[in-house]
DNA sequence: TGCTAGAGTAGACAATGTCAACATACGCTC
DNA sequence: GAGCGTATGTTGACATTGTCTACTCTAGCA
């Protein structure tokens, strides 16, 4: 329970009985799908390039369900990282939101597979939610578009008051499911060739924010925008 | 080969040896898949279901991949099916493209496995194209929207001539990612409840078609929109 | 009537997810 | 430092799966 909550970057190594099993076999896994783009590996070719036998990642993954669960949340760590990364020092709030969508699309297209995994619905049935650094990291996605849209991304500033709920949540769907969209057609080639992913970006981005900056949808009430909240 | 090319429609009945074995195993696929929400069933349940031993279905699909690809281009005839029917007596261009979007996310919400197997890149790698029903059935729905927006879905009427290419793929481009995403996001239950789908679709959509009546994107050139071509 | 090719069956094989039983070594308590 | 529990890793087993090869049957054609 408590080996979902750690990290995979490199800080604080704790080498165990034969190493990090955990990380080397989420490390392992983020390879092979990186490689592969498939989620059908096994979990014994996991063990046997982490070189321990074939049962040993049981110890750390209830399930190959699990282990995927781990590797989506290594993932949404990674685009929440680099979304931070690409606004951090940019100052007008339309850039940052542009920045994002950049980031977001970028992520997707170089890596189908890991987003698939992360947003294809393959987890987070009503039954097991996700784990807890998903959220953390998904939620830190939605704090920045809500700074740049609050300090005037849409053309004028909108208090990040209670009262704009549904104002924010609708700006906020328009702009995620088109980026959202946009990033699957690019990854599962639908659309093309990616290697013009950041113009195509960019035409889409600049037309749905002069968009949203002219009208934005009022949604009903009653609506989440964002992870599942437990439920 | 030719087994690809049939419809699975119950017209031209033709009882086999021992039934017509080959609709039998899609829908058994289609089934299951609707079921049990996931494309990791297996071709012997399958063949247990049709009352017939686990080996018959290779007799009319290579590999499962290929009978996946056949469930595929059944979904993607239903879905333009819909939508072809969702415009039919319908005079104002707009109400058109609003429909067939409806139509689109709805198709989604209701069956995300098989709208995640139809566009979700498991199929369709550079090495095998997609089968040419499937291919027929997307060029039809491209058809109903540049139908649409050439009759003045976007405020004023495009002609449909090759000067105006770029224009309609953009247009197109906006409106496919922005429900493509919309969809998505409903299905894999990030955004929610399912039962506010048309009220969200009908926001996002209507937002989205001012957005274009305003201006549309220019895309750059050498860019598809749609199945990827023979490449 | 008899043959041939398509359609279905039977059996086999390696690989996989997962369970249960066993082994080992880290780190705590005394 | 000795002893021990528990986390960690190993071995073996089992049912299931995708897919191969070899067979049987039957429909339709000569």
């Amino acid at each position: 329970m408590d080996g979902m909550t750690q990290d995979i970057s490199p800080k604080d190594p704790r080498p165990y009985h034969h190493g990090d099993l955990h990380r080397a076999i989420v490390e392992a896994a983020l390879d092979v799908l990186s490689e592969s783009q498939s989620t059908e590996f096994s979990l014994r070719e996991l063990a046997r390039r982490a070189g321990v036998s074939h049962n040993a990642p049981y110890k750390h993954f209830a399930d190959k369900r699990e282990l995927l669960a781990a590797v989506s949340a290594v993932g949404f760590e990674l685009l929440a990282k680099r979304m931070a990364e690409a606004t951090k020092e940019l100052d007008s709030p339309r850039e940052r939101l542009a920045a994002m969508a950049r980031a977001y699309v970028c992520g997707g297209v170089n890596n189908p597979a890991l987003y698939r995994l992360m947003f294809g619905g393959y987890l987070g049935g009503q039954d097991d939610g996700r784990p807890a650094i998903e959220r953390t990291a998904a939620y830190n996605m939605k704090a920045l578009i809500v700074d740049a849209i609050s300090d005037g991304a849409l053309g004028r500033p909108i208090a990040d008051v209670e009262a704009n709920t549904r104002m924010f949540d609708g700006a906020i769907l328009v702009f995620w499911s088109q980026m959202h969209g946009l990033t699957l057609l690019l990854a599962d080639r639908l659309v093309g060739p990616s290697d013009k992913m950041e113009q195509l970006t960019e035409a889409v981005l600049q037309g749905m924010l002069d968009g949203l900056a002219n009208c934005i949808p009022a949604i009903p009430s009653g609506v989440w925008v964002g992870p599942p909240l437990a439920e």
